[in-house]
DNA sequence: TAACAAATTTAGACAAATCTAAATAATTAT
DNA sequence: ATAATTATTTAGATTTGTCTAAATTTGTTA
């Protein structure tokens, strides 16, 4: 039933799953192959075996998307990568730019036992020192918390809940943009190259810059 | 310098550590794949290879060793893995016998930092859950004056520090008469018929068999 | 729409780690 | 000491995940 995924399968699912947020299309063999430093047609081959155990949609020239399994094991690898930067800046010292690399190898590890506890022995954190969500262990991410419009998912739609720093000049771009609290939000597309994003604001488009889209906090509307 | 061993170059090293010191003459073959569940020919090619690298001294049909590059990473494996059996029952509700497979994994995780702050966090035990010693950073193991509770003496008192062979149900037994790391034992009567022991645990005695008595390391108090 | 460019897939090769089966060396028992 | 048994090694094959180079498809542009 479970049967046991490769390190590298894992890999791959964790990295579809962060690309699909990105857009509603397939996502691309080049964006996979370029998020996992490795070759296209490596990813083809990859592809190729996940999409025959039912982890991922694939057709040829397509794009790929996860099916249900195959985000079922992304979230589950995500809480484990979030729960365990959360033990390492909290108990270990590491500071919040170290625990990536370390988090990376330790999302693997394969005891459902182990995150449980860890997750108990943390305080059932909500999110990691990154500040993103960590899902539970039905893997649904807390959707009442505010994000900021950095971490905002295409085609989803928000309320403006408030602001990080409150930098007069950043203030005052938002009354010019006529955002306030409560202003509804829409994600239009996010840029990979700046990690600028293109929302809609009462019919009308605005591009930010990551500058920005950091500094605004969101909740989703449902 | 420090080039990178696989999963299964570090296995064989831990494998050839713990086996070489149930003999003094090169591990044999045939020792080192049945520990390692896997085939005499897999062994001998994996054994040329980490010979080539300099990690063992091997001669055909001679045996292996360990060279000194070998033991170093041998010994750092063994220290992780036992640091992160204290990690998980002190801090994460595991029992003795829960341990061990995920220590299994979580000893190959590469990060110097991780191990150092863990062995901070843990208050630098000096032995695991099992009772076996666990190295420092130089690899040097904290030599303790452990002896089974065979050969202890009467009238004498002696504090539990370790179990010779983890079976899991000398572990239970262990368990279900409250005996654990620490305990105190003293020692009332020795059966020279069949060299079970009488001793007394808080208060209360208990009749233990030669062989439970053998595989139960004690330090004597002073 | 034809031609070019970019993205993707295919074909064939390779390294790591394993296996089976056969060959060889070492050990032991007669 | 020779035969039988056991241990070890060799040879050749397999799986996983990767690569390069060539072929194909898709998208774009003139």
């Amino acid at each position: 039933m479970t049967d046991q995924l490769t390190l590298a399968e894992e890999n791959y699912l964790k990295a579809i799953f962060h690309l699909e947020k990105l857009s509603t299309k397939g996502v691309s063999t080049n964006d996979i192959a370029k998020a996992l430093k490795t070759k296209a047609s490596s990813v083809t081959d990859m592809i190729k075996k996940l999409s025959e155990k039912n982890y991922v949609n694939y057709k040829k020239y397509q794009g790929t998307k996860l099916t249900k399994k195959g985000t079922k094991i992304a979230v589950n690898i995500v809480r484990k990568h979030r729960l365990w930067e959360v033990f390492l800046v909290e108990n270990l010292n590491f500071s919040w730019d170290e625990v990536h690399e370390v988090a990376e190898q330790l999302e693997h590890i394969k005891s459902e036992k182990l995150i449980d506890e860890l997750d108990t022995f943390l305080n059932h954190p909500s999110h990691d020192p990154h500040g993103d969500p960590i899902p539970d262990k039905e893997g649904n991410f807390n959707k009442i918390d505010k994000i900021s419009l950095a971490k905002a998912n295409i085609n989803k739609t928000y309320s403006c809940v408030g602001v990080k720093d409150t930098y007069t000049a950043f203030l005052h771009y938002l009354d010019h943009h006529n955002i306030a609290l409560g202003t509804t939000i829409k994600v239009i597309y996010k840029e990979p190259f700046d990690n600028s994003i293109k929302i809609n604001l009462d019919g009308n488009d605005l591009f930010v810059s990551n500058n920005v889209a950091k500094n605004l906090f969101l909740k989703e509307l449902k």
